[in-house]
Formats: C-alpha cells, sequence, structure tokens
DNA sequence: ACAAAGGTCGCTCAAATGAGCGAACCGAGC
DNA sequence: GCTCGGTTCGCTCATTTGAGCGACCTTTGT
C-alpha cells in the first residue's frame, strides 16, 4: 500500500540515560519545533548525528505520531475509499457503539460539508433519503444558490416532511430560488409519469437537471430492508428487476453489481433526475448508510458506476466495502 | 521555559471535507514520510500550499505527536530535572502505584545505567544504600573495570547482604579486582577510624579514591524515616548535627538545605570517601528513591551541592523537586 | 461604488535537511 | 600483532524547507 511507512520497533532498546537523551532530543525537535542545528549545538553533537539519534527514537517507538480528526471522521478508511474508487473526496463517519444514531450523524456531516464546498450561485439538486432529510434538518448555512429537487416523493415516507421541505428548507437558508417537485417518485406507467413531467411546477424543476452545480443524492440497497424504492415496488416488479441482476438504487436509477446502469421500463415510470444527467453534474455527493452487508454491496454497485465525486458514509459500510473486518487497527 | 511550544487549537474547524483532506496530507507527510514537494504533485497544490496545510493540521490537533518513552522512564520529567539542577543526566523512573517495587524499580533502572555508561577500564566506586544494593542484584553485565567500596557498612542493614558482597558481586562480574571495605561507617571516634583506614585492606581501597571515574552514591534524608545514616547515630549527636542546618547526607557527607558541605566531627569519624574526593570523580551517579517529601527536599539539597552529575530517582521526588503538584500532565 | 483591512497565494533566497560515501573505529578471529 | 566485517561518524552536494514579501482576492464599512 505504502511504499515507505514507520517501522514499529526496528533495534536493539538502549539503556535509560540513551533513552532519555532520545527522548530529549524528540521533544526538542517535534514538540519545541526547534532545527536539528539548533539541537545538535545544544547537545554538542553533529547536525548528522541528531536527525541519526530522530531516527533511532522513531524506530524505537519513543515518537509516537498518529493521525486523528476531532469529531467521528475516520480519517483512514476514508482516504483509502477514495483511493480504490476513484472518488474525489470520501467522508467516513465513525459511528461507534450508538447505530442508532448513524443516519443522524451522516445527516449532519453531510450538512456541514455542503456549506463547505457549496459556492455562491451554485444550482443545488436534492434527492431525497431519510439521511438527506437529517441533512436538511441539521443544515444551518449555506451561500445563496437555487436548490432543486431532483425526484419526486415517496408516499410511504412523507410523515416527518418529505423531500418538498427538505427543499424548501434549504433553499430558505440558502436565500434562493426552491423548485420543488409535487409528484410521486414512482409511477404505474410510463404515460402518467410523462404527463406529470409536462407539469408546469415539475417541468421548472426538470429544466435545471442539466444545469446542475452539486447534487446530493442517496443510495439506496436492493432488498426490503435497505431499499425505500424496493419496498415502493409490487412483487413483481421486485423479481423482474432483481432477475436483471439489480442490485443498487441511486434517485431510483438501477445498478448492478459492477456498476453498469440497469436499463428498465422503471426509467420511464419515475419522475427523476436520470443517470445520464448526473453523470454531467460536476458535483454529485452520494450519501449512504445505515444498512447492513447488503447496503454496502449496493454502495460498491453504485460507485463503480462512476456517477459519484464524493461519498458520505458510516465506518460500518466503509469495513464492508474495504474488505476490512477489524473493528479498529493501525 | 521554551520559546516556541505548539498551539493547542488555534483557529476555527473546517468542514469535513477539509478535516478529511488535512488528514490524508498529513498521513503522507508525517507517516509515509513523502515530501512536500510529492505531496503537493499529488493533490495538485504548490508545497507553499501543503506547508500551511501541514501547519494547519497540527494546530488543529489533527496531528498528534507525543514522546513516550517505554518502560517506566518519564522522560519530560527528567528533562526538566537535569535543567533545574545543571545535571549531567537525569533519570525519572515512573513507578505507577506500586510504591513498594520503588526501590527493586530505581536498582533496575541504575544497574542498566551503569551498564551504558561504564567504559572498560573504569575504576567504580560504590556507595551503599538499599537501592544501590538492589542494583547490584540486577546488574547482568559491566565491562572489565575495578570495583571499590565507597564507605563502611552500617550494622544494621547487613542482613540481605551488605555493601561488601555488593562490590564482590559487581566486580566478579565486571572480571576486575574488588576493593572492598570490612569496617563499620559510623565510629565512636575520630581515632577508630584513624586506626582502621591504616589497615591494609581499608587502605587499598581508599587508596583508589582519587582515581575513581564513576562512583554511585546514594543519598538519604535527614529523619528517622529516610536516612539509614541519621538512625544510626546516637540522639545527641542527631540533635546536633540538626541544628547546624543538616538536612540530607551522601555517603555519610552532610549538607545543608542550600547545599553546603555541613563540617562536623563526623568527617573524622566515618569510613567513607569524602565530599572533596566526590568531587573531583567526573561521573558521581546518585541514586535517590523511595521516600517522603523530606527525602525529596534531601535530595535536592545534595543536588545543590554541585557534586552529583547523574540523578536516578523516582517520579515521586521529582515531582517534589520540581514544585509538580499534578499526578500527570503535557 | 470605493477604499481600507484582512486573508491567501506563490515567489525569492537562504537555511535546513537527506542521500550517499569514504574515513575511522571496534571487536573477533587468527 | 594483524586483517576482516561491521558499525559509526561527519563530510559534500543536491534537494527540501522556512521566512518574509508583494500580488491578489474578499469582505466590510463608508
Amino acid at each position: 500500500m505504502s511504499e515507505r511507512r514507520q517501522e514499529v520497533q526496528e533495534t536493539a532498546p538502549n539503556g535509560p540515560a540513551e533513552l532519555v537523551r532520545l527522548a530529549a532530543i524528540a521533544r526538542r525537535f517535534y514538540l519545541e519545533g526547534r532545527s536539528k542545528v539548533e539541537i545538535a549545538e545544544e547537545f554538542g553533537l553533529s547536525r548528522f548525528k541528531v536527525a541519526r539519534d530522530l531516527d533511532a527514537a522513531r524506530s524505537y517507538g519513543i515518537v509516537h505520531i498518529d493521525i486523528r480528526l476531532p469529531e467521528r471522521l475516520d480519517a483512514e478508511r476514508s482516504e483509502l475509499l477514495r483511493e480504490r474508487f476513484g472518488l474525489r473526496r470520501a467522508i467516513v463517519v465513525d459511528t461507534l457503539d450508538d447505530h442508532l444514531d448513524t443516519r443522524r450523524a451522516l445527516g449532519s456531516v453531510a450538512a456541514r460539508l455542503l456549506s463547505e464546498i457549496v459556492r455562491p450561485d451554485e444550482i443545488l439538486g436534492l434527492a431525497w433519503s431519510r439521511g438527506l432529510q437529517a441533512m436538511g434538518a441539521d443544515m444551518v448555512e449555506l451561500p445563496r444558490c437555487t436548490v432543486v429537487q431532483l425526484n419526486g416523493v415517496l408516499s410511504e415516507h412523507t410523515e416527518a416532511g418529505g423531500s418538498v421541505e427538505t427543499v424548501r428548507r434549504v433553499a430558505t437558508l440558502a436565500g434562493g430560488q426552491a423548485y420543488p417537485i409535487y409528484a410521486p417518485l414512482i409511477l404505474p406507467d410510463a404515460a402518467t409519469a410523462a404527463t406529470l413531467r409536462a407539469d408546469p411546477g415539475i417541468a421548472a424543476a426538470f429544466a435545471h437537471f442539466d444545469r446542475l452545480t452539486t447534487a446530493v443524492v442517496a443510495i439506496g440497497g436492493w432488498d426490503e430492508r435497505n431499499s425505500t424504492v424496493f419496498q415502493a415496488l409490487t412483487p413483481e416488479d421486485r423479481e423482474r428487476y432483481t432477475a436483471m441482476g439489480v442490485c443498487g438504487e441511486m434517485s431510483a436509477q438501477l445498478f448492478d453489481i459492477d456498476g453498469n446502469q440497469v436499463h428498465s421500463d422503471l426509467d420511464e415510470r419515475v419522475i427523476s433526475v436520470s443517470a445520464d444527467q448526473l453523470r454531467r453534474v460536476p458535483e454529485v455527493v452520494a450519501v449512504a448508510g445505515a444498512g447492513d452487508e447488503s447496503k454496502a454491496r449496493a454502495v460498491g454497485a453504485v460507485l463503480r458506476s462512476g456517477l459519484v465525486s464524493t461519498l458520505v458514509t458510516d465506518d460500518a459500510v466503509a469495513r464492508v466495502l474495504l474488505d476490512d473486518g477489524s473493528p479498529d487497527q493501525d
């Protein structure tokens, strides 16, 4: 993985006087920020000797450096995920013990991520999931920008404020225009969907899909437990799509395990941004978490599509994606 | 104390993407050992930006560096003691909870210290205390050198192998000549002491006192609990010397709180190396621990005499000497 | 709109540092 | 004594890095 890494414990330990001396030198250099030349003068050594002593101190484990993020961010897995899937950014949120709050934690991080990366006058697209809903709730500031809803709503999940409310809330916060979509996500047939897309309000939202600068979407799994879309389908549809190899979903766009989009009649039956449109968005932020191993596989599948530029997920998903069984390491 | 120290948490925390980015850069630099130029190329930044990011990562506390010694050595207090008392070396042993083993721990460290600093063909002088006895027991290797006993024995403490046995053991280990002293440390009058000093065996030991290259001595307090010498005196003697300001003792040489030697009739009544002779020894290692606050004051007193070049002590003593009440800090 | 103020950026130049190398040193074996 | 690995040391030279500075970009107050 890394060509040069730090050795753990290389050679024989010295006597106590030497250890204390090395510690003093290491303190000077690493904690007090003195130069090796200064240290050499103070201790009456050559600067080369000081350099060697510092190497020794590190190889003996006297100097301990670790990179650890505040909050619950896993720096190492974030980096590994980013590299593994060729992402622009990956943010792994450590949920520690409280798996109940995973969604909330992801939402909170995603909210601050948006505050961070969205520039003024962007056109921001928001899909919907419970995680994104939490994100909307936790958003506290956003530069002035237009907020567009990316898909219709799922009637099953409109209790606690659905997609429309989130879009409105964020737009208000951003002090910009809101383009909500008052329509269901999935319709029984293509004709109904086409009719709805012609509705002025909905068309206004769709009109922005080709000019989006940042899209925030959720990744859904493909089973009863991990997918809101799956749950919204009839048993026959479920079987049919599953037979086509579907194992993950993002904004009602279906993907097989290799990240290939699975086209079907569903494409025409949903009110949603399309995968092709997403591909043209400069920044696609996917939020995915709070699921089991199957959900993690769905995330991997969608990531392989190359549509996602930034991923926000939890450590459980990251662990599975990285084939990393250990609960903690370094 | 230190002009440049690391700030703890300087400016405002950034968003999660920035934090993860900083962590990735910090990992590259601090853990993978890449140069800032390399990192800059990889991330498409200028090397100056990388340097600033690394500074930011440190000030945000993302990079955590600590200097920590293996075993039970307190690097920070060792250093502080060394500076405070102008010593060549100071070694503070962390006794943690088990105060019972303090003496043994000090002895063990002192033993390894001697193995480390004694060069072949040195003339090594050993005083006596329970700590030095533990040192003798823990000594495992020593270059070939002559071992000289520095003072007579205290009859009260000859149970578990007195000074003589320690000297013999160390000399055997070093494969060198042993010069033990078969005499009491304190005698009733100067005449008896003088007679004893004329004894051929004792004189042979004394003859080496001016050619010692390393002396290992113990520091004793000045009350019933902390001093073997004090205990060996008559109540009248105790009072008399106490009235003279004595508050610490090293090899039966008495010192007041400022490190001035307190001369008295005791000087002539002891069979021991003198303070003046010790002053001419290039390396004087003092071992002192396992006492209360009064013992710590004694150690400070003796250190102020300037006779000691290397101190081995425990964290309790170090804490008192440094006016450092906190049980742990950084 | 404009200017002042504060922040960030990348440059120059000098200092700090690393890689590699031969000299000196050490201990072991003859 | 002597030579033979093996180790440590400090050197040269090229690279890396830091300090300070002016250019530029935002933001804020007028």
